[in-house]
DNA sequence: GTCTATAGCTAGATAGAC
DNA sequence: GTCTATCTAGCTATAGAC
């Protein structure tokens, strides 16, 4: 059937990297063919709906990645709720490579991205919210604290990356990340 | 010598528009031709150096209207402090359209646009974090906090106009800016 | 200073050999 | 399943009439 699964995680981390740094319209398909070291018409055998369809596969394929080594810590239930925000907190790190990589969320929501992915982009985002309000809730905050920090959360994640890479300084990243993490905490 | 000064300030409103929503390479010479009301080659006319600098006259009227609209505003003396953070306050809400913009710095800062604009980008929230640490200053913080604060001013903004186009709720925007004028004034 | 027309190239996408 | 070759449409940019 199909002589290579492995490559089939290959190809996506090449088309995430490319969709993550350039967006949907800027990302051409000769860029996804290089980082990917598939021809186009490969690419198009494997995504036939094509560069959208390409898109949404990187869109699930973050959102498992997401659903696995962030939700799921901040729920695995052998940790205190102190340890598993801590450790999810590592987990949000190698997501975004330190800050050097970019949100896709972000990436894909400019003009033509949102259009076409809308519906992904704010149900991944309310995800994220809701992990963060049941933290917070697991760590004694009311309802109304515990929606308002998810919320601070998530802007502090997408606005540190935007800084970061304005002022091409990761440590901004890592500062905020220790600011979500002391607000939970102190 | 040139017969529409007028003229000029709406084509830099419409290629504004357009760099903004779309960013720099989703931004075709037929967008930007559609959005000033003139033809391809006039716009060439006007900017021999083509799309780059489009954008960059883009980043140099917005640099403008921050200035005189935001930081003039920060540093007006017949106020306190108070009053031109809350005045400024009103200013950023208008720059972004109640939320509804992305800011031109997100927008020119994906692979391309960083590349191109690096220095603009830079230099522009440098700016704006040196204002904001100005007034925290003049609200009597001491110098470690006042640059905190700049710094997280910064990342609410842009982390909340992040979250306001994921999830298409402008009061997202505005209860950050009242997050921000709270921290200074509490 | 603005336009029409067009050059030269790259875009996304497909056909068909192997 | 991957490739080379190719289609059409769109891209950035320029030439030259008015």
């Amino acid at each position: 059937m199909r002589p290579q699964k492995t490559l089939d995680k290959d190809v996506l981390v090449g088309l995430t990297e490319i969709f993550q740094s350039k967006g949907y319209e800027a990302a051409s398909l000769q860029d996804l063919a290089t980082a990917t070291g598939l021809k186009k018409a490969s690419l198009y055998h494997r995504f036939p709906g094509g560069k959208k369809q390409m898109a949404e596969a990187v869109l699930e394929h973050l959102a498992k990645w997401v659903g696995e080594n962030v939700f799921q810590v901040l729920r695995n239930s052998e940790h205190s709720p102190e340890i598993r925000l801590k450790n999810a907190m590592v987990q949000i790190k190698v997501l975004y490579n330190d800050g050097k990589n970019t949100c896709i969320f972000r990436a894909l929501s400019m003009e033509t991205g949102i259009n076409l992915f809308r519906l992904q982009i704010e149900k991944g985002m309310k995800e994220w919210l809701k992990a963060f309000e049941t933290i917070g809730e697991e760590l004694e905050l009311d309802s109304k604290t515990a929606k308002s920090y998810a919320y601070q959360s998530m802007i502090d994640i997408q606005g540190s990356l935007i800084l970061t890479t304005a002022l091409n300084n990761p440590q901004i990243f890592d500062e905020a990340l220790q600011r979500i993490t002391s607000r939970y905490l102190r």
